[in-house]
DNA sequence: CTCCAATAGATAGTGAGACTATCCAATTAC
DNA sequence: GTAATTGGATAGTCTCACTATCTATTGGAG
């Protein structure tokens, strides 16, 4: 296919996919002359991947390309990729160097992480982030809300192993490599997601207050549950 | 205190300060003269916590002001707390307008919900953003992730609950909004570096233990430790 | 009392990021 | 044969989050 269909089916405009071709985020069709290129079906599922991670995931289109091209090297080992994929999530730690207050607090990440038995590298951008979020709670004042910490800690021992299941349930290498980037990416959406839902049903069952009334504009099957 | 120290104190330039009082971020002190006014410790924790929601919890600076106001307002019922605190947290839905498989994906929530029995209003933009992710998802063919459905919905029960147990615990309603706005914002990016943390012992645990071939991925949930 | 650094308020400028628009010459579809 | 499409290059736009400059004051050390 040229361009234009390729624009049609992944809904990126043209100039859009030019873009991301400049930028390497997208390989380019096998040219068929000076001005003429094909694209594949191939391209059109990177253009859904990328729009996904950009769009839903939140990644810039520098985070993106690095995720992209992890998934294009292919043999990477496993833990590289996954690194990649956490890199990418993860924004740099906010003033590391000289704040005592960031270091006591990313200690207490690795004590942490050491008592839970986790095995975990020890420049893992997960930890610099955790230690960012305790830091700031402490400074903030909001310390007991940290009586949360092996909570979260024990749901993501209970997602990360269920997510391993299923990604290692592939046979197939490539299908792997693109569940971890995914699953990374859009499974922190979606798991954010739905703890926003508990907290309000959280907050509504312990004020005892029944929702607003459900606006017809959902008239789709099954509405929300006004009642428990 | 007047600007200068209120800048040492707070880490953020005298610039950055007079933008955010331009942006209603931060209220102004109280004047003293034409130009010179005074700033108070309120200022300085003002401030911080709007560097954690900006720094670490990656808000912007227009989403960061709704949170602020809200947490000005003061007497607002808990219930719209949350909501402001939510659409704070969430990017706008992707494509909700014609596109029926995110129509599909929304259902999907919805039910999930249901079955759950949260009780959730209709228009609660964690359903969106749910969506959004299923749908991106469905249409990369990684529709097996979608396994960890359950998971991620337990996991968010459990934290949810938590979460509120400790809010709930204050006695002052000023310091209760307070939690609900820094737990929301700050507990995400905690528990999503826990994830990743668990991510990469679950990687290094599995790849560890047996080469790939068949193991039946049953066991689930508990990890038992192996320190490295 | 003097004089200079600090200040409030206003306005303008900057740099990154993510596109978006315009050109041009070479196709290609009709 | 002619109009539309394409690839490649370059330049422009828009938002965001600051950052810098300017103009009167004003606080305070000497």
């Amino acid at each position: 296919m040229r361009i234009g269909e390729l624009s049609r089916l992944s809904q990126v405009s043209v100039a859009t996919i030019k873009y991301y071709l400049r930028e390497d985020l997208l390989p380019p069709g096998t040219a068929t002359a000076t001005n003429q290129a094909t694209y594949t079906e191939a391209h059109v599922r990177r253009l859904r991947l990328i729009r996904a991670l950009i769009d839903v995931g939140g990644l810039s289109v520098a985070r993106a390309r690095d995720v992209i091209a992890a998934v294009d090297a292919g043999d990477l080992p496993p833990h590289t990729l996954l690194g990649i994929a956490h890199g990418a999530v993860t924004r740099p730690p906010d003033r590391s160097g000289t704040d005592p207050a960031w270091h006591a607090a990313r200690t207490e990440v690795v004590e942490l992480v050491h008592r839970r038995g986790w095995s975990v590298s020890p420049d893992s951008p997960g930890l610099d982030q955790a230690a960012d979020a305790i830091r700031a709670l402490r400074t903030l004042g909001q310390d007991d809300l940290l009586g949360c910490l092996e909570t979260y800690a024990d749901a993501a021992e209970l997602v990360a192993g269920r997510e391993l299941d299923i990604v290692v349930a592939r046979a197939d290498p490539t299908r792997m490599v693109e569940g971890v980037i995914t699953g990374t990416v859009l499974g922190e959406v979606l798991l954010a997601s739905l703890r926003l839902l508990a907290q309000q049903d959280a907050s509504a069952r312990h004020l005892g207050a029944a929702p607003p009334p459900t606006t017809p504009t959902d008239q789709r099957g099954s509405n929300t549950a006004a009642t428990t």
